[in-house]
DNA sequence: CCTGTTACTATACAACCGTTCAGCAAGGAA
DNA sequence: TTCCTTGCTGAACGGTTGTATAGTAACAGG
């Protein structure tokens, strides 16, 4: 009796991959790469060390997991419509909202970058799903000229507007204080403007 | 007899911190974080594995004085002027030029910038040195700006200009193909251009 | 030559790493 | 109820981690 005996809940086995993904990136917010261990992990999701194993084949696995919540939750908030807003407006104020502009969520993206970079594994895994990400946003982009009579090399301007996206990122992560929300949004719009032609500040 | 004995070479301590420095780099370059373990540095710089601790304290310390070597590289780097070109303009042939548009710098910087977010012992050692960046780029901006007679909040987007290479180093590191070196200069100039004012394009 | 300093080696250590695996037990199917 | 699938545990494994430390040897000052 005591406190919370809880003998055994046994989940299915997408509820607990998704509980075991929960714990790591709790753990990378916390305190990136070094933090994600098999230990840390299962310390965090209350469950025996053979979980991950079982569940994910190994480490490696459970990265990609991640990786791969990460960005679709990441896309999601991306491609959600806002009222009142086009899609490239949309994505803005998606990119500096609370949700994804939060430096819990841009740290894991940076230990995950760092991954990339060394781990195989995880490129590949990236590989697989990044085209769409560039792809999302050139097309906004596109439209957005469209619609002001300009015609411009969208996939070009999205990795360009990507790259400052990800450093907005790195920046939130290693000087917290020296860039706002605001910040971010004026400089999204400083860098987007030239290219899709700006509709008159109001 | 055989091939280079080479008894015991005793060099300076100076000399052997440097030696070290460039073997710690060698492993970030080549595997991230993960490369940077006693055992990995002290193979690469081929001395025993005493001499870390001997020369630097720790780990921590041996990181430190990669990250001080990396920041004091990359600001002489920055800062060497070029014939013919103003300093504004010098700074972006820097940032795109082989020596600091190169995988493994950037890979190193992207392990360092991981560190930064989660060690507060680098993030300290950070805070020492960014300021001087940031405030180096400002006053080139301030003075690219003034020959054309503008005004800009320099501060605000020397900032973002950081931001934007940074994740140029993001883009470099996980999806090198992407961005070639010409694509970086045109996304600098796309950028700053709008603020300074450009001097016609040729 | 001798002597002290110190660059350097090499071993030992406890803690931690990811993975393997034998076995337990929860819950649906019969 | 019995059986079987499978989520799950926990101990054990060999290997690697960073650090401490005792001892060796190279070099400078005398």
């Amino acid at each position: 009796m005591a406190e919370t005996p809880r003998k055994k809940a046994r989940l299915s086995a997408e509820d607990r991959r998704a509980l075991l993904e929960d714990a790591a990136c709790a753990c990378m917010a916390r305190g990136g790469i070094r933090e994600f261990t098999v230990d840390k992990v299962v310390a965090e999701a209350g469950v025996s060390r053979g979980l991950i194993t079982h569940h994910f084949g190994s480490m490696d696995g459970l990265l990609v997991a991640v990786y791969a919540r990460m960005y679709r939750e990441w896309i999601e908030v991306i491609e959600t419509p806002r009222p009142g807003l086009s899609r490239i407006e949309a994505i803005v104020e998606a990119l500096v909202s609370p949700e994804l502009f939060d430096r819990d969520v841009l740290n894991i993206w940076l230990t995950l970058w760092g991954e990339i970079a060394n781990n195989p594994i995880l490129r590949e895994a990236h590989r697989n799903l990044y085209g769409d990400y560039r792809t999302s946003i050139a097309t906004a982009l596109q439209e957005a000229a469209a619609s002001n009579g300009k015609t411009i090399a969208a996939e070009s301007v999205a990795s360009a507007f990507i790259c400052l996206i990800d450093g907005f990122g790195v920046q939130r992560c290693v000087e917290p204080a020296l860039l706002t929300e605001s910040d971010a949004r004026a400089a999204c719009w400083a860098f987007l403007n030239p290219h899709i032609g700006e509709a008159l500040d109001q």
